[in-house]
DNA sequence: GAGTTGTGTCATGAC
DNA sequence: TAGTCATGACACAAC
């Protein structure tokens, strides 16, 4: 007894740790709570005896929690409980987000976890059904009669194919009870299992209703229906898990798909299972792009290590490039959230303390597309069909597809007496060398093309950086006509944007101006600091454009340099990257300077600033500014033409200024904009880069659980084939049968050929649809 | 002295 | 149709 315990609390633990680091969610809970009186009673001591069990008890146990009290064959058992894990964790798309997953087993006191056990293990009950099919002539099964199956065979009462009714002499005996292919058993069954998921206590599973049709099931011949005293025939199996237990284990433990429609067409499911005879092309046709065809592991396997030592690697450079920027950044910072990793810590080192419950089957989504192409069955082929009443089958979660080729790396595929088969190309194969390949890329964009999180974010600094560009236009409109307009007013050179504005600036520039100016040419602005107070002779030419651009190019508080005419010396206006101070101290003159001018220098100083028009103005002698000129409406502009005697080339002259005034600004206005819109671009190109990035490391994960998934199906595939028995209770040959998963939901068994022949027909159809 | 950059100007088209 | 705006192209000056 003590060993006993020590088995079974060992091998809880060792299961439960091994469940935890595949990432199936287990509750060793169950094994321990109410529900499990035997196990329970085996571990504390009193009445349990080690029996060996009798498959045919063992099976109706298996669903429910149970394990007959005095029959407990443990192997089974946590064969069962483990394939129950496993198939519970492949309808979850686990996007593995390369966490240390640290499992702490405990006791539920609520029982919660095993609440929705039961309803998962009771439906075991009307799950599945099971179908001999040995000869190639047993017709076409064509959908509809997929669909009534289960009523053909309760109306036949025996196993038989719905089409032939004739196989009798053929059966194979899977273990399969008559209960699985009794629709009206199913059916009470599965009363029983509402019964129950409505919230019937656990306990009762096996003293209840559910337990008494299970009782009838064990004493009813599994193919003829022929009751015995719960005694198999073939009795030298009892320690072996029928097909049809595992398969209702996988229909039961896998509640996905329970609304979903099966497909009317069976697709071959055993082109992977190792068959010696078979070139190795011939099996890789029905597999469906997810899960058909399986590399060699070990070509997967590199595929998958060279691509994680990719991701590792860009990890390690936004982990290094980041560290200072992403980490000293606000709280919502982009960049933040995108790259959202730790300062030195790699991807993987997220450590989660989980609670080791074993949620339902309730998951997220399906993986594998529903829509699946039938695939008729040929002619004169005998199936052995396990008919789930509910649709929740695997067919719902992985279409109808090869599961030999699937499940099976050949490597992997076998029961004992069977040798390896051909290697299946890998389908995750394109997958991940796509992957790789765009990870690559992506590597050299972050190389070649400044793809880099830290230049990002720098670069966005730089759009936020006053020491940049005169990017005031480049954030946000309001930003550009705010500092525009500040410019714009201060500097008599108003924007062309708004023209009433600017009338009325330039209006007020220019009466300020000829208020202070008493010399031709001076500029329109007035300034308290300065002693200028130059009278207007001849009509001062007001418009300074050089005076607008400094205020607009050089990002400068307007308030500061709208009072400094003598900075239009500044030509061009290279100090970009100055800071604001810089430009102080180096652009301005000394007021000192100033006022020591006289003011003939400064008026030869404010000559030297006017402009061609300017000049040309002053030698025509116009008699308003260049301002008044250039920004006056057009009625305002006329009506101040009409008011003087001028003559043609005087005329012509003001037309001038007043064009090319006008079209300077919008040069200015223009090249802003040009300027904003590549900035803009910039960003986007960013912003789409940064997409791309999170993208891939999203297919990289997807690529990761689905290659997780698919070795899950490729050790349930084994486990359920290599446990299946024929009447005699020898194993099935990997070489001469498959299974086959059928578009309505059913597993089959048939023959390695007829899987080959359905494996090259499937192969054909993607070539006729891409054709 | 060549290249770069900012600016002004012209020509042109669109509205 | 004239006025205005936008923009490409060119010239020029400053760096």
């Amino acid at each position: 007894m003590l060993s006993l315990k020590k088995y079974l609390t060992e091998g809880l633990l060792q299961f439960t740790i091994l469940l935890s680091l595949i990432g199936v969610r287990v509750d060793v809970d169950t094994y321990l709570t109410s529900q499990l009186p035997p196990l329970r009673e085996i571990i504390l001591g009193p009445s349990s005896a080690y029996t060996q069990t009798q498959f045919h008890n063992l099976r109706n146990t298996l669903d429910g929690y149970g394990v007959h009290p005095k029959s407990i064959d443990l192997d089974n058992y946590f064969t069962a409980r483990r394939l129950l894990s496993q198939v519970r964790a492949l309808d979850r798309f686990q996007v593995p987000t390369t966490e240390v997953n640290a499992w702490l087993v405990h006791r539920d006191p609520e029982g919660s976890v095993s609440g929705s056990q039961p309803s998962s293990g009771l439906t075991l009950e009307s799950s599945s059904g099971l179908q001999d099919v040995t000869g190639p002539d047993n017709g076409v099964r064509e959908s509809e009669t997929e669909q009534g199956f289960s009523e053909d065979l309760e109306d036949l009462g025996a196993v038989a194919p719905p089409v032939s009714g004739d196989l009798t002499k053929e059966d194979i005996d899977l273990g399969a009870g008559r209960e699985i292919f009794d629709y009206s058993h199913r059916q009470k069954e599965q009363d029983v299992d509402k019964d129950l998921q409505d919230g019937a206590e656990q306990d009762d599973t096996w003293s209840g209703e559910g337990a008494e049709a299970l009782a009838r099931n064990l004493l009813v011949d599994g193919e003829t229906g022929e009751s015995f005293p719960a005694q198999v025939p073939g009795g030298e199996d009892q320690t072996a898990l029928s097909l049809e237990e595992c398969l209702r284990l996988l229909e039961a433990t896998c509640p996905f798909g329970e609304n979903a429609e099966f497909p009317a067409d069976i697709s071959s499911i055993t082109e992977a299972v190792p068959s010696e005879s078979e070139p190795p092309g011939l099996q890789n046709n029905l597999l469906s792009p997810l899960l058909t065809g399986t590399d060699s592991p070990f070509d997967l396997e590199q595929q998958w290590q060279d691509l994680m030592s990719i991701m590792e690697m860009q990890a390690m450079e936004v982990n290094t490039s980041t560290n200072e920027i992403l980490y000293s950044a606000p709280p919502g910072d982009p960049l933040s959230t995108n790259y959202s990793l730790a300062p030195n810590t790699p991807i993987n080192q997220n450590v989660s303390l989980h609670q080791a419950s074993l949620g339902g089957c309730s998951q997220d989504f399906s993986l594998f597309s529903p829509e699946v192409e039938s695939l008729p069955v040929a002619s004169g082929s005998t199936l052995l069909p396990l008919v789930p009443s509910n649709s929740t089958s695997l067919n719902s979660t992985f279409g109808s597809t090869n599961l030999a080729g699937l499940f099976f790396p050949p490597q992997l595929n076998g029961t004992a007496n069977d040798t390896a088969g051909p290697e299946l190309p890998d389908p995750l194969g394109g997958l991940l060398d796509e992957a790789m390949l765009d990870e690559i890329s992506l590597m050299d964009l972050a190389i070649e093309e400044g793809f880099n999180p830290v230049q990002a974010s720098q670069l966005e600094e730089e759009f936020d950086s006053d020491s940049g560009l005169s990017l005031d236009s480049s954030h946000s409109p309001s930003s550009l006509s705010s500092s525009e307009g500040s410019s714009s007013s201060s500097s008599s050179s108003s924007s062309s944007s708004s023209s009433s504005s600017s009338s009325s600036s330039s209006s007020s520039s220019s009466s300020s101006a000829s208020s202070s100016f008493s010399e031709e040419g001076a500029v329109g602005y007035s300034s308290d600091s300065e002693t200028l107070d130059l009278e207007e002779a001849e009509g001062a030419v007001g418009y300074q454009p050089e005076y607008s651009k400094f205020c607009r190019m050089s990002y400068q508080d307007p308030s500061q340099l709208s009072c400094l005419p003598y900075l239009e010396h500044v030509g061009h206006n290279h100090t970009y990257n100055m800071a604001p101070s810089a430009l102080d101290s180096a652009d301005l003159p000394p007021p000192s300077a100033l006022k020591k001018g006289s003011k003939e220098k400064q008026a030869d100083f404010l000559d030297k600033q006017m402009s061609r028009d300017e000049h040309r103005a002053r030698a025509m002698k116009i008699p308003f500014t260049n301002d008044k000129i250039i920004n006056l409406p057009v009625e305002e502009f006329n009506e101040l033409l009409s008011k003087y005697q001028l003559s043609e080339a005087q005329l012509s002259l003001i037309r001038d200024i007043r064009r090319r005034g006008k079209n300077k600004m919008a040069a200015q206005n223009c090249r802003k904009r040009k300027l904003d819109t590549i900035l803009n671009l910039e960003r986007d190109v960013e912003d789409l880069q940064r997409d791309k990035a999170r993208l891939l490391r999203e297919k990289v994960e997807f690529l990761r659980s689905l290659r997780q998934m698919k070795q899950k199906v490729q050790s349930l595939y084994q486990e359920v084939f290599g446990r299946l028995r024929d009447e005699n209770g020898r194993p099935y040959s990997p070489s001469q049968y498959a299974l086959q998963y059928a578009g309505d939901g059913s597993v089959l068994l048939i023959p390695r050929t007829l899987a080959d022949q359905q494996a090259r027909r499937q192969e054909r159809k993607p070539k006729d649809r891409r054709k």
